[in-house]
DNA sequence: GCACTATGAATGAAGG
DNA sequence: CCTTCATTCATAGTGC
């Protein structure tokens, strides 16, 4: 394996935490966060904090990037339109963090299960619910000879 | 090579040029200062005064953002942490610009060569002794096609 | 070995 | 000054 430590090379649980954490909403993680993250993430290998931080910033983004070359290639009137000119309003720069907003999330999650939220209703607004309400937790399988990590960020410092 | 001309793409000489200044101590240039070092760079390629400007921030905020992204579980007091209180302190927003502090940096100067020293006794305070005190000039190796380049920067203007 | 892809890393440019 | 986004560079992994 490629061990030359030149770049960080995460391992597989790694990857399922931060994509975990990803799925449940989390998009830019603060500084605070990222530090608990790759704190708990180092018990499966190496990692800083930068790894964290650039994986969630290309992670995002590469999400950003497929949904919009997916817009080009995609011309025909369905409710993939209508989804996209939802993301158009709700990305306009105008967050909205009023309590309708939140109860509207709320309302959204208890409907569906988190990780079959489509990945245009994840976006701002479940971002600053997420981190605004939520205390998560990602559950390892016992894979390693280890109980499970219980991952746990509190977001209210 | 990306000519893609949407954005700036500095080139080897130019990134040499600012970031000896940047070693040199020059965090935040004035506008008078942006002009001159871009038409100073402007030897080596197009340039504009935004891209100088972009660049000394970005170069800033990202030696920061480093240093707090960097150390993980670091939990011994070494140097390292010192230094980061240090930064704390001296950036907590009380510049200090009087006669004792400009001594003290050109104690520190006349005892360091400018290009050994800590990324961190460079914050403020050399930065202002630097732009009030200091007019210092860039020396690009002979590795072109041309003289020395003389960037020379007059601070007393 | 060589394309090709996935993705870690970096950085120019803004926005706020 | 901090954060964020878009774009690009760099490289490990993979199939041929």
């Amino acid at each position: 394996m490629g061990t030359k430590c030149g770049r960080w090379n995460p391992t597989a649980e790694q990857v399922k935490v931060l994509t975990d954490l990803f799925r449940s909403g989390l998009r830019t993680p603060t500084t605070d966060q990222i530090q608990k993250i790759s704190s708990q993430l180092s018990f499966y290998g190496n990692i800083e904090s930068k790894n964290v931080f650039y994986w969630f910033q290309n992670h995002k983004a590469r999400e950003r990037q497929k949904r919009r070359r997916k817009v080009l290639v995609d011309e025909s009137i369905n409710d993939e339109d209508m989804r996209i000119q939802f993301d158009n309003i709700s990305s306009n720069k105008q967050i909205n963090t009023n309590h309708e907003t939140a109860e509207r999330v709320i309302e959204t999650l208890q409907l569906f299960p988190l990780n079959s939220l489509s990945e245009y209703a994840e976006t701002e607004k479940l971002r600053l619910f997420t981190e605004e309400y939520m205390t998560f937790s990602c559950s390892i399988g016992a894979e390693m000879d280890h109980p499970t990590l219980d991952l746990r960020l509190s977001f209210f410092s």
